[in-house]
DNA sequence: AATAGAAACGGACCGTGGTCCGTTTCGCCC
DNA sequence: GGGCGAAACGGACCACGGTCCGTTTCTATT
């Protein structure tokens, strides 16, 4: 998989990168690193892949591993995008509810439905990918634009930045693997009680007074 | 709070332990190092400290660290804990509106002004202590059971340990760290968006259907 | 006080993520 | 093609968290 007739899903926002192509040797490992790095979570799971281990798979010494990407999360990070590329790809251009066409409010309520899913379907590599603490923007920031559009087209009144992290925060992997994997919760409940509060908030009554705007 | 005389704030929900006491060496060490990780985080910050730096500023050797903290989000654990129960004692019968004897939701608003301010003080500890991921059960334990609490004295319908979750959620370090140190966003500007969290949640108008109760 | 057995101790040892730097390869330009 | 500077490569090296196990110390019992 990778380069030639493309049908796989390709990465985030374009986001224009200015500097030049990787060389030829380079751009030839970073391919090969990704696809032993795939292999071997496969077979052993996020944890069971070693920097070294990966490094002595793929017959290459260690510090190109780490000069490819960054840091395991980075790598990680890549691993994901891959991963997650055809969902973001589902919201951008799919079919409604989830894609556009919908209400907005029905992309809301379809947009947390599904990402429950896939959060907890790549919880272990977004976690690996050292989500909070830093990496994996791409991924948040996708995810808190979208939902803060819907809400505007909805028309909410308030702080929208920060209530969007709030509908959000939910949706992290601890909380959600807390939820369903630890306490035993059904993937079904967790998705309404989000609905719930998604409901709660969108049709609650304006403010008393309102929020301060923003310092 | 807690047993008698006491001027320290002692740990958290007793949790009567039955196995014996520890040795008097035990003890004592225990209390060396934990009185030298307090030394050491506050001249070098939580990630200055290592468990070696910790052994051998203490003096004792590093099996000794692990054989009384079982590891290192252990050690941050018991010091976090230290820390975090004066907060406790004050919610659970310190003056009002925090504590008790004020109207439930100006106790819940009190609640979320003060959890934010003290998350964010604890941050580097809390994250530290491994908290998401599994350990540090206790504080978070108690944050939950006392905001549930809280919702039910109010009266709030609905799924009851899921919508504590979902408001708890926007509480945690990473989500309050990524607002005020990365966005720069103010302190009492997230403070409010809470309280505007907590108001919709609250007033907002009975669910349509109700949600499935619980599988 | 002597003793026995459990508990605590210490530090060598391991695997891991990450860095460093001397060596090799690439690809552009003459 | 030959040469040259930049980029990539490789693997020795480091610090850290954590384990293991032979040795020492405590304490309960007689």
């Amino acid at each position: 998989m990778s380069t030639p007739g493309q049908d796989v899903p390709r990465p985030l926002l374009p986001l224009a990168d200015d500097r030049p192509p990787e060389r030829a040797d380079a751009a030839r490992n970073r391919a090969l690193l990704l696809e032993t790095a795939r292999r071997l979570v496969e077979r052993d799971g996020v944890c069971g892949v070693t920097m070294d281990r990966l490094a002595s798979e793929a017959g290459v010494g260690k510090g190109t591993v780490f000069r490819r990407f960054s840091s395991r999360e980075g790598l990680m990070g890549e691993l994901l995008d891959f991963s997650e590329s055809g969902w973001q790809a589902a919201v951008l251009s799919g079919p409604p509810p989830l894609g556009p066409g919908a209400p907005p409010r029905e992309r809301l309520l379809a947009f947390g439905r599904s990402r429950i899913e896939t959060t907890l379907l790549h919880a272990d590599l977004i976690a690996a990918s050292g989500y909070p603490g830093g990496r994996s923007v791409a991924a948040i920031g996708f995810i808190a634009s979208h939902v803060r559009h819907l809400l505007g087209e909805i028309g909410v009144e308030g702080d929208l930045p920060l209530l969007t992290t709030a509908l959000i925060a939910p949706l992290e992997v601890p909380v959600l693997v807390q939820q369903v994997r630890r306490e035993g919760h059904s993937v079904a409940r967790v998705q309404d009680a989000w609905a719930d509060l998604v409901r709660r908030v969108l049709d609650a009554p304006p403010a008393a007074a309102g929020p301060r705007p923003a310092p």
